[in-house]
DNA sequence: ACGGGCCTTCATCAAATCTTCACCGGAGAC
DNA sequence: GTCTCCGGTGAAGATTTGATGAAGGCCCGT
């Protein structure tokens, strides 16, 4: 899941990435309205928070163009006063939901994962492929009746894989997808996390669960797909 | 499908080499306008993703002069800025898409295979030939019920008959559809791969799939039709 | 400051795959 | 029937790719 905050209080925006990564959110910052509409309309995000008060241009006008653009992209509004004004002129403009400053971090996220679920076709939180069992809203991990305790990385490539199954992911789509970086590619950093979840997920006796598609990437492939 | 990269700047011409090659295109690379013009000219390519700022003789530049000699072939420009006239300039010069760096690789290509699809009448999805199957997507092959596995090589020159059945491919085309340029014809690669793909998609007892037709290539029969 | 966990990079190794080559046998020409 | 190419064949050698283990750096909590 890959979101984008748009905030030009430094500490705020360093307060929201830290939070949301601890929930293992990929965080893009953006600092003006410029910068975060085209962040948006050149990345694609799961949900964008927009704060209303922006240099350059204002968290309405990001909204509007990007709905003008035919963006889907939930956004999640952040206004300062609590002005009926405000909340319709956000609506009004395309925004999905709005948060009052100053708000506590757990309704953020609450707020957020609404957003999330809503635009989503996944129909449950949970997933089960095989013996292993994943919550998505949770983050929390199972191979029959034991918990699998993954890293934020390790859990980011496993929930992008399982979320795709049966498709085969590039490594290039996995570094964009998990990563916020730029042109790398001459790392073998997927394929050292992927060997860290095998190494947790995969019992010693069976076939792994995940699958090299030499000169690929990586799938996972639902029990019995053909 | 074959493409061309035209870009400077060596390691965003590796990234996007190495990311398409992901996706299955054969890729070659140009450092300059020049040299991209001479390979688009004399080589037959499915795309050519083109960099505005070029040494020797920039992105529009190449286009015009593409387009003058009649090329039909799509063009996707790399522009630097977000400026509306660079935009208007590529799409005068003959660009068929445009993307603004620095762009989300998915994006890039997003309107590269919509601008491959273009023209060509797409065939579904999937195709069955006999009691063969194949999954241009996931490229995935199945004879009846068993999944075949594939080298990329093998997979390349099987799609490609089949996407061209009833129809003789020389050696020669089949090597410019398949490998990037920088491969001398006197040799019997493709004879080696076409043996490989006989030994897996041929069962021992029925006749070949693949039928040689010789001094000429391979072809694929539709059931039926001869 | 220290230690631990995590992320990332790097070098190395083994396996899969690609490519070349030499030889053989059959198809087609005569 | 014989001769000549052309393609099939098997195997060796080269190359590419992924797995692996280890080391260094960073961040965080103590």
């Amino acid at each position: 899941m890959r979101l984008l905050v748009v905030e030009d209080d430094r500490s705020v925006a360093q307060f929201l990435k830290k939070g949301l990564q601890e929930e293992r959110y990929a965080v893009d910052l953006a600092e003006d309205g410029e910068m975060g509409l085209h962040l948006a309309r050149h990345a694609s995000y799961d949900l964008i928070i927009l704060d209303v008060m922006l240099p350059k241009m204002d968290g309405f006008a990001v909204c509007r163009a990007l709905r003008a653009g035919a963006s889907q992209t939930p956004v999640l509004l952040l206004t300062v006063k609590d002005s009926t004004d405000d909340t319709v002129l956000g609506l009004d403009s395309g925004a999905d939901d709005y948060l009052t400053k100053p708000f506590a971090f757990a309704e953020l996220l609450a707020r957020a994962r609404a957003l999330l679920r809503r635009g989503t076709v996944q129909p449950a939180g949970r997933l089960t492929v095989g013996e292993l069992q994943l919550d998505f809203v949770a983050h929390r991990i199972w191979r029959g009746q034991e918990e699998i305790f993954l890293t934020s990385k390790e859990y980011a490539i496993l929930e992008y894989l399982l979320r795709n199954r049966d498709r085969v992911l590039t490594r290039t789509a996995i570094i964009e997808h998990v990563w916020n970086s730029q042109y790398d590619c001459m790392t073998n950093i997927v394929d050292v996390h992927i060997r860290a979840l095998r190494a947790k997920i995969d019992r010693p006796a069976t076939a792994s669960l995940i699958h090299t598609v030499r000169g690929i990437g990586y799938v996972i492939h639902t029990p019995g797909n053909r």
